[in-house]
DNA sequence: GTGGTCTAGACCACG
DNA sequence: GTGGTCTAGACCACT
């Protein structure tokens, strides 16, 4: 089953569109399987703490994008085949950074200045994993 | 004046954010300067395509944070001391960078994919930039 | 045993209304005896093409309408004596002529005008049938 | 300004499907006028006591349809020629008819019978709509 | 239990 | 004030 352990809810776009962004990475990621159920209309809902229909809403459109299959009465199941995959992928991968070159050229930033600030905020990043990992190790291993 | 040439709406947020997000990035990139004029709720309208009260709201929630002023009968203004200016650009840049290396990392990429990938972009975007200016500059010096 | 044959699943509607309906206007055109048998859910269900819980559904109100009667263990049968009978005619015909009334007149048509559009389609219905009927015969006659 | 007054809320159907239907009616009969205005979700959800959003819901399947055409911030009105007029006319003049007698028959009554009842309950209607404009006219009378 | 739809209320951008 | 969208809760048909 699809995991959405480490999704987390923003606040700053509609719900919907954050959970089909979850999907897609997750599909683009390698994390979701072609063929994998997902969480039910209820059960997701009760997970994040949001409504049924809001759920319904990700995952109608998702099937309008051909991603899901939903069948009624039965579960729905992610439906993307390698190509796809690795469409979605891309697509992910270009908007994100291009909006992050953006981002950075607006503010007057060199491409030395940026992909050093990257990197900086990649190790930060790293650190709070790890960190994270440990905390939640110790309090496992209580 | 401030410009608010290279300034396009996205349809993906709210438009007063926008035009926050917008007035804050010139902050932080020095391109408005301190005490600085902005352009008057009237004009901005016109000039952007927009409602005056989504200009009115952006200006007032700027108003909020301290960095824009506004007196009666008079023109509103810049209020960036360099201290505020600074810490606006490290709010930006750090926010920006910390979603884009969020964003990569779900995506199981390497410290060097993303940034080997995030070079090609930028450098793609030099390009359209270049391209783009050479267009504009044709067709002023008609 | 009752007949469904010519039932045919309408989209607008919920269905085990459909099915209600169409018990009450067999009954009501005496196509349906008193103490007659109805299908038995698992039957009805196959034949239509429904879930069963509809079919439940369905005959469970009729029950409590006093329609329907159903023995644990034993068929369920038709429990409409011939005042019931005469009162569920009524009360269909009168229902559906008021509706019709009710439209003809909000179009704005006279009560000839409307008389003579009910003959045009009447007509129209006998030769569909007609035509359905040969056609059927045909197919049957094979 | 298009009229609700006689339109009254029935438990049978969707109520945004009953709101196209009256409007339909409107149309076709002449009541409502071409480019007439109609009105806003918020005046004809508190006349009607529903949520503003069934009413949205009604407005926007008319406008796919190409009856009603809404403007951002200005009121929206009906966009019917003579033609669509004509059409939405048919339509609901068949279909309407068509039901009828559909039922009639599956009631079994022949035409004579069937287009009797029709007779009688108009007539019932007429002193219907009589009895109400007396009473009415007598209180207005008042 | 599943997916799908209808209604409800709040918010946003706009004239 | 206008129209448009997002979220919420209840109901229906179905496995």
């Amino acid at each position: 089953m699809i995991s959405f352990d480490n999704f987390i809810l923003e606040s700053d776009g509609p719900i919907y569109l954050q959970i089909i962004r979850h999907i897609k990475q997750g599909i683009a990621a390698g994390t979701m399987a072609d063929q994998e159920e997902v969480p039910s209309r209820r059960v997701l809902s009760a997970l994040l703490g949001v409504n049924p229909n809001t759920i319904q809403k990700a995952y109608h459109l998702l099937e309008m994008e051909g991603i899901l299959l939903s069948r009624s009465g039965s579960k729905s199941c992610i439906c993307a085949d390698p190509g796809k995959r690795r469409q979605i992928r891309q697509e992910l991968l270009q908007n994100d950074t291009r909006n992050w070159v953006a981002a950075m050229k607006s503010l007057k930033l060199t491409r030395e200045e940026a992909l050093e600030l990257a990197q900086q905020i990649w190790k930060e990043n790293d650190c709070m994993d790890n960190g994270w990992r440990t905390e939640h190790d110790k309090e496992k291993g209580k």
